[in-house]
Formats: structure tokens, C-alpha cells, sequence
DNA sequence: TTGGGTCAGATTGTCAACAATCTTGACTCT
DNA sequence: AGAGTCAAGATTGTTGACAATCTGACCCAA
């Protein structure tokens, strides 16, 4: 991966150890590192061009996040999950991102804010007519995340970003395969609703359940998904 | 302090990176380490006779699991937290506990489990019958870690952990003063009730609503508190 | 006094070398 | 063939030494 290469190692001299961690950090929430894969510290000194104690300390600040998983005298992993593991997170993820559209619902949220927010609905409204599910999907995650970020409550923006870890797995967002995408839309229609109109109570309620319905789309998968 | 050095670097030869974070963690929980306090890699190398790497590696995992914080060449200090955050913590440790609490009446407990709830409930009655708030706190704090474990969430619990951490700099548990006190423990017996009773619905309201009630302290506490 | 400059000590940042441990594959013996 | 053994290579564990940076005290001039 020379491409790969050039973007880290040759752009600023010398990464710091939190440079290198939040670039693991990117590799695994996108993917691009596969649950299970074991991490070479040599490797990955000499592609940032560091010594092996840089990356060191990136792997624990990550194991400390929980991103990845330590085992003495055989280095870090990116953590793996089982199912019982994905549905006791799924339920943890429900009530995080309830309280994130609960925050988001009782702040006043700015203009652009409202703006931006409907536009990422119409955008999904557009994907869904269109029967994109690619583009549903991208901007699904776009809708979570603006959502935590207007919550404005920095923990749970990092709690999310560990609860979301293992659906990154799955590819994709549970709940938006093809079949369940109107179903899904309509749930984030209730959800933009209560938001845009200040009703806390009711983007928690249709948040919760939205989430709970993707987690049911998980514990439907057939055991192959989880090797 | 001489006799912390005998517990610590006496006891096993050379502490790994991980026994040390754990002690670090312990110390910081305990309140043994001021917030705000700097630690310095040396004093800790040699206190526990290591290199500074390990202790360094100690720290990273600290950072990453928010006890700490980082700032690029000047080490790390005990995380300190505004008036805000604490508030925004509260307000995540609210559903997160109420979702423990969810999770406990939703699971059949076994006589065991149940034997320790009820125990516990007991304790907290004769400690609030007898005026005793320090014995209240104890039982306090043992009554929601009992409650996260029935959970059988690990991820809540790792959750908690983290999102108690500001609590400890206060020394007691929020709202558990002397006049509050009588009124967390009629909380504490509708949560028991709603649990043994296998009221999901009931049990994280009630949890919630008391959660909610002990940040409305914090927001009271005057601005000396948070320096 | 006050503002700024500068220097020494303290502390963190970094690496490269060596030690300890694990993994792998070949080899042997039954 | 199968199981056990051993050695070599790969990888992690650890440290000490040196470089870079920060802090605070001291001094001097306006």
C-alpha cells in the first residue's frame, strides 16, 4: 500500500504517538484493519518512519479505549466479538443514542444546525426513492453521528464511537439492508420530527426503538457472520 | 510514604505495565492522587523499580481510559473536570445506570443475587435508621456496583467505571449527604423492589429518576468545590 | 517596580540495542 | 503416521543513554 504510505508517513516529519494512535483508531472504525488482525509494531514503526516505542504507546492508549486487545508476549489484536457480545453492546448503543437525541431535542439548536440536519434526511429520503442503499447507508452514519454531535456531552460522543466499534464488522448499519431501509427512514423521519420540534420524550422513545430494531436484524444473522 | 512503597514495588519483582496501570487506577479512584495532580514518570519508575517505559505505557492506557490527561511534554495529570462536565457525565451515567437497573429485573437473579440485593438493602436501612452516612456511602456505592454486575453487561460495567470517576473527587456519592439521605434510600427501595419483582420498565425509571435527582446536587454544590 | 531575557535544572521524547518469549518447521524416534 | 524435541527466526519486553522541551529563578535595564 504505497498510497497508503505517503498520506502517513511522508506528510508532517515524525508523527506523534496520538498522531499514530488516532490513525489506527481511523483504520479500525472504518475497517480497514479486520477484527482479530494482529497488529506488528515493527511494521508499523517503519511505515510512520518512528521507533517501536511510538507505537507502543498508540497501542495502549487504544487498548485503554478498548479498541484493541492486549495479550502479554504476543502484542495487540483489533478486538473481536462475539454475538452475545454485539447484542449486550446493541443495547448499550440503544440507550446512548436515546439520550443523544434527547440532549439534541431540549438544546436549541442553531440555524445551520436544523439546516444541516434536514438536509441529511432529505438526502435519505432521496436514497430511499432511489433504492440506493449505499448512499442510504453512508448517510445513515452521517445522521448518528450529527445527532451525537449536537447532543453537545463529549462522553457520550466517545462512548459511541466504542459502541459503534464492532457493527463496522457487519459492513454495514444494521438495520439498513435493502428490505428494511423505507422502515428504517420512517423511523428517522419520527426522529428528526421530535428533534426539530423540541419534544426530548418523544426522540428518546423513537430513537430507543429504532436502534432496538437494528439490533434485532443482528441476532437474526446466521452464525457465519461471526465466524 | 514508605509503607506504599513496601505494598507496591516489594511485593512481585517488576511489576508489568499492566499491574502498574491497575495500581495507578486504584490510587487515583481511592483519591490517593489529587486532581490535577502531575505525575511524574521517574518518581513512579522507581518507586516501582522499573524503566520509565513501562511506566510510560501505564499512563497511555490511563489516558485512553480518561482517568488521566495528556499534554505533549509535560506529561500527564490526574483528569480534572469542570462543573459541566461533571454534569454532562451525570446526565450519561443516568441511562446508563437505569439501563443496569433494566437489565437486572429483566434477568432472573439467582437466590444468591438476590440474597445480596436484599442484604445490601437491609444495610443501607439500618445505616439511614442509625444516622450513619459514612456506612450509607459504603453500602451505596456496593449497591449500585451490585446491581451493574447483576446486569451482565460488561460493557456497562467498563461504561460505569468511567463515568463514576468524577464522583470520587466529591468523596461521597451525590446525594447522599446527611439530609438527603432518607430520601436516596426510599429511592434505593423502589429500584429493589422493581428488580426482585422482575419490573423492567419500573426499574430503570425509578434508577433514572434517582440517578437524575443526585446530579441536581452537583449542580447545587457551590463553586468552590470544582477550584 | 516591571518587563523581558537567559540560563540551569527538571522532565519528557526518542531510539537503538539487547533480553525474553513465542512460533514454526524440521527432525527423530517409536 | 504420530508424537515429542529442538533449534532458528520472528516478535515482544525492557532498559539506559542522549536529545528536546519546559519551568522557574535570577539578573538587568527601562
Amino acid at each position: 500500500m504505497p498510497e497508503d504510505q505517503e498520506t502517513t508517513a511522508a506528510a508532517g516529519r515524525s508523527p506523534s504517538s496520538e498522531v499514530i494512535a488516532q490513525a489506527l483508531k481511523d483504520r479500525v472504525l472504518s475497517g480497514g484493519y479486520a477484527p482479530g488482525q494482529r497488529l506488528i509494531e515493527m511494521e508499523l514503526a517503519e511505515e510512520f518512519g518512528v521507533g517501536r516505542g511510538r507505537v507502543r504507546e498508540a497501542f495502549r492508549t487504544l487498548v485503554g479505549e478498548g479498541l484493541l486487545a492486549f495479550v502479554a508476549n504476543r502484542g495487540v489484536m483489533v478486538r473481536r466479538f462475539t454475538r452475545e457480545e454485539m447484542l449486550s453492546i446493541g443495547r448499550t448503543r440503544e440507550v446512548l443514542e436515546g439520550l443523544a437525541a434527547r440532549l439534541a431535542a431540549e438544546r436549541e439548536l442553531t440555524a445551520e444546525e436544523q439546516a444541516a440536519l434536514s438536509d441529511c434526511q432529505a438526502r435519505m429520503d432521496r436514497a430511499v426513492a432511489a433504492d440506493d442503499v449505499e448512499e442510504f447507508n453512508r448517510e445513515n452514519r452521517s445522521y448518528h453521528a450529527l445527532i451525537a454531535q449536537f447532543a453537545g456531552n463529549e462522553l457520550i460522543l466517545d462512548f459511541l464511537d466504542r459502541a459503534r466499534v464492532p457493527l463496522m464488522r457487519l459492513q454495514l448499519p444494521p438495520g439498513a439492508a435493502a428490505e428494511s431501509m423505507p422502515r428504517s427512514n420512517r423511523h428517522h423521519h419520527a426522529i428528526t420530527t421530535a428533534i426539530l420540534t423540541g419534544m426530548p420524550d418523544a426522540a428518546e422513545a423513537a430513537m430507543r426503538a429504532h436502534v432496538r430494531r437494528g439490533n434485532q436484524h443482528i441476532a437474526e444473522l446466521p452464525d457465519e457472520d461471526f465466524q
